[in-house]
DNA sequence: GCGGAATGTAGAT
DNA sequence: TCTACCTTCCGCT
């Protein structure tokens, strides 16, 4: 379930679990043995999230870039640790827990400035914005603002391209344009600067939350099937969302039915009575 | 057991 | 715009 909120967790958890110490590194399935035994028995120093992208700091030895793509996952648990099988990328483990890596896009060892580089590709991260400082956050989100305010690319395919903001991903694009009433096909350059004031603002919300429940909520208090008078809801993906994969459903405002298209290679999902130009 | 889909991205065309 | 890559899970036979 990685978009930018699950990385900026999984920072926290392995600083939580490992941080400060000296850790077994292993690669059980052999793609990343080369790097794990440079890696092995030194201490994570450190770990960083900007967007989808997760870095665990060994000091001098560099820093493991992670990024969990589509399918990648992370297992913590406790020991005994289990059979080490085929699919296990990365195996970092102590004497009270160990944490699992299946499946990322990318799991290399870098150095500083191979990780500097990856973070000036990125567009600004919500989740990076300061937490005590309005005024500089919402600075930090210009940086997205003068990018597609001139941009003739649809606000949907915006969000999701990382370069204009990093973290983002078709939860959270698909959420956040219906709770603002935006169209997604919408240019960038036909927003107005208040309404991406308000995205950006709100997104740093929800993603905050999202970070503190390990779950994507977007739906308002007075919107909730209990507030609204209706049946409970099971979203299958774990959260509760008033979009994202709930086409053909009624909307839960409006009750026009969702719909949903591909658009940059995923699905979209918006009312489009709610959701206007 | 098989096929498809899934909260993603890079690289080729 | 497409294809490749990585893994899991669900629904269908």
């Amino acid at each position: 379930m990685p978009e930018g909120h699950t990385i900026h967790r999984l920072a926290a958890d392995h600083i939580d679990r490992f941080g400060g110490r000296p850790v077994r590194v292993s690669s059980p399935q052999g793609k990343f043995s080369d790097s794990a035994a440079l890696l092995d028995g030194r201490v994570m120093e450190g770990a960083d999230a900007h967007g989808k992208h997760l870095f665990l700091g060994f000091g001098g030895a560099g820093w493991v870039h992670v990024h969990l793509g589509l399918f990648g996952k992370v297992h913590f648990g406790a020991p005994p640790l289990p059979p080490p099988t085929d699919t296990v990328r990365l195996r970092i483990a102590d004497d009270t827990a160990y944490m699992d890596l299946r499946g990322p896009t990318t799991c290399a060892l870098i150095t500083e400035p191979e990780k500097q580089a990856i973070h000036d590709r990125l567009g600004p991260d919500p989740l990076r914005a300061a937490a005590d400082d309005p005024e500089a956050a919402e600075a930090y989100g210009e940086k997205a603002w003068e990018r597609i305010s001139r941009s003739r690319v649809t606000v949907a395919a915006l969000l999701m391209d990382q370069k204009v903001i990093a973290g983002v991903g078709n939860v959270y694009r698909a959420e956040v344009l219906f709770r603002h009433g935006i169209d997604p096909y919408r240019a960038g350059k036909d927003l107005g600067h208040d309404e991406w004031h308000a995205v950006w603002a709100d997104l740093i919300g929800l993603m905050r939350e999202g970070v503190r429940n390990n779950r994507i909520d977007t739906v308002r208090p007075e919107h909730t099937p209990e507030a609204m008078g209706r049946p409970p809801r099971v979203d299958d993906h774990g959260g509760e969302v008033y979009v994202y994969r709930r086409a053909l459903l009624p909307c839960l405002l409006c009750g026009t039915e969702i719909r949903t298209a591909p658009l940059a290679a995923r699905n979209l999902f918006w009312c489009p009575n709610c959701q206007r130009d």
